[in-house]
DNA sequence: TTCATTACTTACCATAGGTCAATTTTTATA
DNA sequence: TATAAAAATTGACCTATGGTAAGTAATGAA
């Protein structure tokens, strides 16, 4: 069994236990890509045509608001990444997504995606899955940010992800907590104090 | 066709285009129930057993933070309802349910659910759907956090659910905002000025 | 209908975070 | 390795929202 094949088992164990053949079947449609620093995967007001899983590297999910990007998710090591409601829904949306190092992705395209979840049992199963699993981020996202402070997210932040300093430009991460980056800055001075 | 199937379709259709059989199938498992207004319907640290479609009312999705109430969604008619990240986990969540008004729903059981999931293609793809578009939803609240003060999402919120006022308790709508009644009453009153 | 309870509002001051401008540090590139 | 550009920090000041306490209005149970 290719490495692949046992890395997307890995991936899909926590949430779903499916025979190693299964998950071969999935691996075989997954193609690998390389992206630069810096390098913009998608562009705002384009339609996404691939879903993809980070193999080595980071990434972000942007948006742009007024004058300057907000960050709704940053993605790293065997996450899932893209901009999915473009790809769900095959339209464009003002979405955009941007890798912070050199990156190396799996991905499927769309048309590949529709075809394992119209024409396979598990294909349709993986599908429900990976949006359930979606869903639930989503959620957390918005419990955080509805019952927490910058700070206690910036500290949560840290602890999922303790080198995500070094990774993740700082504005960026401000960002995605909600706040700009003076007031990142200020909240990281007063905890090293 | 009965109501209840036509219903469904109409619900499903803005995502998925299903023969009017596959609906009645569906429809065919949901059973109908009444709750009070202010009833609980799930209780913190409780197993969702059901997911609800709401056919006339209104109920919220909450959780307890340290003193007060958060509420993470407002649901109407045609929404699915129900803690979802317990049912999908079938664990224990700290959320909990109630409705606002005398709310009638239709809901199907988890194994019912489940058994429709495995056991039909249709089913499968309505799974994969419906769990899509509560992931489109709760991005959206988050960029919605991300992006906007809460007069903003307040105004926003008013003119998606103009009777809103009437039906929801402004301290639960601010706690929603990510607001507290008092900052609610406040941007309530500039904006009739 | 009354009374108690809960919801909503107001006013006060406190605080988290925003804005702008200047400065320092880091990074990218010639 | 020098230099320019970008990122991060800092300070001064501002604004939206929070916390508390009090008052008023609406609701529900007897």
């Amino acid at each position: 069994m290719n490495k692949k094949t046992i890395q997307i088992k890995e991936i899909f164990d926590p949430y779903y236990s499916a025979p190693i053949e299964v998950w071969d079947t999935f691996a075989k449609r997954l193609k690998t890509v390389t992206f630069n620093k810096n390098e913009e995967i998608k562009f705002p007001n384009t339609t996404e045509k691939k879903l993809y899983i980070i193999n080595k590297g980071s990434a972000g999910i942007f948006l742009w608001k007024e004058n300057h990007p907000v960050c709704i998710d940053l993605c790293f090591e065997n996450d899932f990444f893209g901009d999915y409601l473009s790809l769900l829904t095959q339209k464009p949306t003002p979405l955009y997504t941007v890798c912070f190092e050199e990156t190396e992705m799996f991905y499927i395209t769309f048309s590949d995606l529709m075809d394992l979840f119209e024409n396979s049992k598990f294909g349709a199963k993986i599908g429900r899955i990976a949006a359930e699993s979606l869903f639930v981020h989503k959620q957390s996202q918005q419990i955080e940010l509805l019952t927490q402070t910058a700070e206690k997210r910036y500290k949560q932040l840290l602890s999922k992800q303790p080198h995500i300093i070094q990774r993740v430009p700082l504005k960026y991460i401000a960002s995605y907590l909600g706040i700009n980056a003076e007031s990142l800055s200020r909240i990281r001075k007063k905890i090293v104090k």
